[in-house]
DNA sequence: CTGCATCCTAGAGGATACTG
DNA sequence: CAGTATCCTCTAGGATGCAG
């Protein structure tokens, strides 16, 4: 689990898989991207993490440096999750990402659904 | 692990995710998409994962249908992997995740390191 | 409202040895 | 050459409860 340490920070595969290794980070990233959020706003956008969980992907996010926070010292508090300059970039990725995860759904997974989240 | 599994197959992002799951997945992907590749060649181009784990991540594509691969019954055995046509889209989204990579690289080591692999 | 602390489990993936 | 078969460790992430 930890013999491709050595790659990150010199291979963009790599270092992006590490990156992105949270199991919701590309669908929290796709919906701060539409918009600076909350964090109730994220919990609600997707009921099926905790909130512990949704915490942790928050801080792994912060500490990679793709999202920024920001705390409102208030009672009750609020806090504010956006893009960082780099996140924003990000969305290059996550347009195409985007494309080719329909084209996919659509070739692997023909039964009648509802409409995508 | 499994509360989105429900969405798998619904939303593109949670899909994305899941199918690239794989420590090395992403690199794989370069490679393979570069050049049809036997089994000891990954091996070389990689010499970070065991055979066990290049095994079973090439399973794991497989069945995502992501790669395909070709058995040559001979002796001694030889197998080829290449990308499938959903595969082979994925190219886009790895276009543009190579230079994200690269500029989240410049933006967050920014110490003198050997070249890129 | 936005967390942190704790406990717990599944499974990814590393190491090593063996095989048709 | 291209794998299996084991074993073992580690950690992501789910559940739950508490807190400023």
């Amino acid at each position: 689990m930890k013999e491709n340490e050595k790659l990150v920070g010199r291979c963009p595969y790599v270092t992006a898989q590490k990156v992105l290794s949270g199991k919701w980070s590309l669908l929290i990233l796709h919906y701060i991207s539409e918009k600076t959020l909350r964090f109730n706003e994220l919990q609600r956008l997707m009921p099926d993490l905790t909130q512990a969980t949704l915490t942790r992907q928050l801080r792994a996010l912060e500490e990679n440096g793709l999202i920024l926070r920001k705390v409102y010292h208030q009672v009750p508090p609020k806090v504010e999750y956006s893009l960082s300059d780099i996140g924003i970039e990000f969305n290059e990725v996550l347009e195409k990402l985007e494309v080719w995860g329909k084209k996919y759904i659509q070739s692997h997974f023909q039964a009648h659904l509802e409409p995508d989240i």
